[in-house]
DNA sequence: CTGAAAGCGCTTACAG
DNA sequence: CTGAAAGCGCTTACAG
């Protein structure tokens, strides 16, 4: 916006109680304001204008209106004309909620996480919703935030937003094998995606990131660092892309090893910053020749590089650290971290789209998978003149 | 959910293809599952069942159904008894679409932010959408995301949420001095709260964090570490808050100096991490004397920190750093970051409150502040052994 | 304490 | 190409 159309906005809706500031603008202006053709809105409480008022001014019928309203061919282009001016005249705004009522769709959508205290205030959420809402905008549907709680599930008032005519479909976000939940979608016809994980046993819709791909050119790194004894931190062995890091870290390490690697090497860190560096404490005190670590997201993989930097045990000279995910910090910790690169935004907006299109009738399955990388940084060095084996 | 119920959800919702399954389990659960008082919720497509299908199973008037529905006390126990029975019985559900219709209002609030791109992919808005979102919740509004961009607002768009009716409330999050439009909320009769910032010029509804205190907090602490010459990092000159900060550092500074401090000590980093990182490079090349650097929030704290890291300054004990907002990383950076805690769950929860208040009717002015508070960590240190003045 | 009727503001067959 | 009428599924005076 340019100041100028500020100060118009400004001077258009200043109240009476402020109007002394600058009065050569706001004069000039405000004699503007009240010029015949502007749109007067109608005020809470003041009547609505509604497709009647509009009819009776292009002299038409309410049925011509609400057809030239969306777009039908089967009106003459002169009628066409002089009921969009008798709208514009009257500052006419359709009722969405009627509309809604009679169509048979809301042109809503809803996301839906678990209520985690704090749920938005994470990257890993914000990026995906980040998504989903532009993509949402985009094709002229809004969004609706819902938080489902252990106790909705248990009602089944998860169905609500449906049953009640909230919205058209459904994302359904941080879920895991738990939440079997996510199967009554589909059994009632509602559309529904899975974002960001998939669920082998229930065969829903979805789109995910390539957790197993990106996991592989970790290890592979890893591996053509030198590195063979490599600890692993892994996340919530209740979601499948989860799982699907962890058993890349199995295979490919055994496959190095010869053997399976110990399950010692591996500890829970709960997804968190506090989960990861309890665990790379756990993790250390036991195997002190460990030279490297996978954590399962970046958040456990900062909590991991803190303990290690307040052990006194550099990163990366005395151990590497590799996270997943690339959060937008990752690139700032000290130091910058070495990472998978998840495109969640790209996973927003894709979701959106493939909800819409099954909103729209189309009945593909939903498998999509959007690659990763991995982002070399800091936080990962050559296995060098490290301890020998206890 | 204990997995005995995932299980039952499960079996009712799978699909024929994957039937086979586990045989036992699912025979056993499909048999109760077209069970006689299970309600049968309408397929799309199928016919919604209505207040007056209930109506006439209870043998009353939609009137009555509604008024149940309501909980209209001139109900007689034993009519109402009845008609629940019957909602019961069809798995009887409102139209949400219907009902807002026919009242006055939506029982929907609106988060309203700029289309950064990204924009929720910040903990920030994280946390204030988080405490927003429970409180709403709590009150049985749903909310709605929308992302104004500079087209909506130059069409006048933003008010379509109100006169279109998908909302009785809007909450405005992320705006500065240029956003004039916020004025055309109240202007309009809308009920509008401006979230974690205000506007002297404009006399708008707010809720926000003391920043003023926060300051003042940070400044003290610096002040007896013994540190004097102190840069700061600042954010956006459009947003109030982040003036405030400014102007503590400048008030204090100034009085324990003796002088105002010189602009020089000061750069705008954007309220970015990559912003911070290059205002320190050019605060500490320009004043390489700096013992300390304030930061108007933690991402470029973080980014200054991820600076001096890397230009072999050490933190704390060449430069002290002190943040702004107390992100959930904060603690875990290398070093553990010293800021001043702001309260935005906290905000979110109450902005909510209000504004469903002001939306029920209440027309008290809001002007809402929380209080903030210093969290001591270890990126700040007594202003030590330090190079002479240059 | 309960019901018949009108209305919320649109859309959609149906008829012409 | 256009309109009268019914309907979406509720709520709300109003009457009794």
């Amino acid at each position: 916006l340019a100041p100028t159309n500020d100060k118009l906005e400004l001077a258009l809706a200043v109240r009476p109680a402020t109007a002394q500031a600058d009065p050569g603008e706001l004069a000039l202006v405000s004699s503007g304001a009240p010029a015949e053709g502007s749109p007067a809105p109608a005020l809470p409480g003041g009547k609505q204008v509604s497709v009647r008022e509009v009819a009776r001014l292009a002299q038409v019928s309410a049925t011509t209106v609400s057809l030239v309203l969306n777009d039908s061919p089967r009106i003459s282009p002169s009628t066409q004309k002089r009921v969009r001016k008798a709208m514009e005249q009257l500052g006419y705004r359709p009722n969405r909620l009627a509309q809604n009522l009679s169509r048979r769709y809301t042109q809503m959508i809803a996301i839906m996480l678990p209520s985690l205290s704090h749920a938005f205030a994470d990257r890993y959420f914000g990026e995906l919703i980040s998504g989903i809402c532009d993509r949402a905008a985009a094709l002229d549907y809004k969004v609706m935030l819902e938080q489902v709680t252990p106790e909705s599930i248990e009602r089944r008032r998860h169905l609500d937003l449906f049953e009640r005519r909230f919205v058209d479909g459904v994302l359904c976000l941080g879920n895991g094998d738990r939440h079997g939940f996510l199967t009554d979608f589909p059994a009632a016809g509602y559309p529904m995606i899975a974002v960001n994980n998939y669920f082998p046993q229930w065969d829903l819709d979805h789109v995910v990131c390539d957790y197993t791909g990106g996991a592989e050119q970790a290890m592979n790194y890893l591996f053509q660092l030198g590195h063979r004894r490599i600890g692993m931190i892994t996340g919530s062995s209740r979601v499948q892309t989860a799982r699907d890091v962890v058993d890349v870290y199995q295979r490919t390490l055994g496959e190095v090893l010869g053997e399976a690697p110990p399950a010692t090497w591996r500890e829970d860190g709960l997804f968190t910053e506090q989960g990861g560096m309890d665990a790379a404490g756990r993790l250390l005190a036991r195997h002190p020749e460990l030279t490297a670590i996978l954590a399962g997201n970046d958040k456990m993989a900062l909590g991991a590089m803190h303990y290690l930097n307040q052990a006194g045990r550099r990163v990366p000279h005395d151990v590497s650290v590799v996270g997943f995910d690339d959060m937008n910090d990752a690139a700032f910790a000290n130091p910058a971290l070495t990472t998978v690169h998840t495109p969640l935004y790209q996973v927003g907006v894709l979701s959106c789209e493939k909800l819409v299109s099954r909103i729209q009738g189309n009945t593909d399955r939903i498998r999509s998978v959007l690659a990763t990388h991995l982002v070399v940084r800091n936080s990962t060095a050559m296995a060098g003149a490290v301890t020998p084996a206890s």
